[in-house]
DNA sequence: AGCATTTATCTTAGTTCTGAGAAATACATT
DNA sequence: AATGTATTTCTCAGAACTAAGATAAATGCT
């Protein structure tokens, strides 16, 4: 956070043909960019440190989702994996295939579908996730402590919301717009 | 494509054979928890949107990150840009190449300081910042709007706080923990 | 001034993931 | 049963990065 004695510089710089600032928005759509803007910084900064904390033992924070998804609700179909932690169908496969290299999960045969396949935990996997849950868990907790416990039920309520819209909102293509 | 199906969250689960649960949390953590989950939802379902939209440009996120906090604050140094946007040294250096090879971006001296580069907007990526802004905050405002304008400004509050004691958070490594 | 350290960008190799499409299977309708 | 459509996973090319190190220039310390 060293401040660069560049704004001597600045004005040498071209500013940008008239100054102000054209693109005002009324104050609505200041409130709603800036939602999105503290929204993707806060995800970051949490993330930052939750991936360092899953990488000390190896894994990704996807890698890391998986596991615990399969931990806390058994074994899924890849699908179900894939529609849970966000990832493609060629992610799916990809990172199942990584854990199950690293001895942590395997496929199943699904007995009423012949094209699925469960994940499930190996006994290396399960073993894995109960050592580190614990810490992790701590870990966000601290991350997190920013804000008291009713400040996080708050946030978590309204956050909650905000996805279940964002993820059910259907923008229509503004299809006859310039180009 | 589409995640259309969420009916994957109501299933209740058996508990696998075998599995009892000693993994529980005190009620603080599952808070912590939550809170962890539903930003990284809502991030990732408002981001989903934002990035069709800037896609339909032939813009990344990023990309469009950049152009427009060059718009906004005029020319930046690379490494300023760099910090901004969160990516790493190579990363900056890649995008402003490829934003260069749009014709969007352009390299500039810095005549106090031999080694570093501003990034400036070309008249084209000043141009397209201008056509395609107001659409992109008008499509965040619906995005958004799932929650009610003071809800916004609640949620923004909490995560700017959320976010920048994560930022600013050391935590210590539980370095004896068993590997 | 001379030398070590820091800073800013770039280079290269590798990682993690996406998107499009293929193959196999299931399901629905005739 | 046959045909068409939907779904489930996998394959493969390549996009979008990161990490580590290289290079060059600025800065700090005797």
């Amino acid at each position: 956070m060293s401040l660069r004695r560049k704004s001597d510089e600045e004005t040498e710089r071209a500013p940008l043909p008239g100054t102000a600032h054209p693109l005002e928005v009324s104050p609505e759509t200041q409130t709603a960019l800036k939602l999105w803007v503290v929204l993707s910084r806060a995800q970051a900064a949490v993330s930052a440190h939750v991936s360092a904390d899953v990488a000390r033992h190896g894994l990704t924070l996807t890698e890391f989702a998986i596991l615990e998804a399969l931990y806390h609700r058994g074994a899924m179909l890849l699908g179900e994996v894939q529609r849970r932690i966000l990832v493609s169908s060629g992610g799916i496969t990809f990172l199942v295939d990584r854990l199950v290299a690293k001895g942590l999960v395997e496929r199943q045969e699904c007995p009423s579908d012949r094209r699925a396949r469960y994940a499930a935990l190996t006994d290396e996997g399960e073993a894995m996730i109960r050592r580190i849950f614990p810490s992790h868990a701590a870990m966000i907790e601290r991350v997190v402590s920013g804000l008291d416990l009713a400040e996080q039920e708050e946030a978590a309520q309204l956050l909650k919301r905000l996805g279940h819209a964002a993820a059910s909102a259907d923008i229509k293509e503004v299809t006859f717009s310039n180009v």
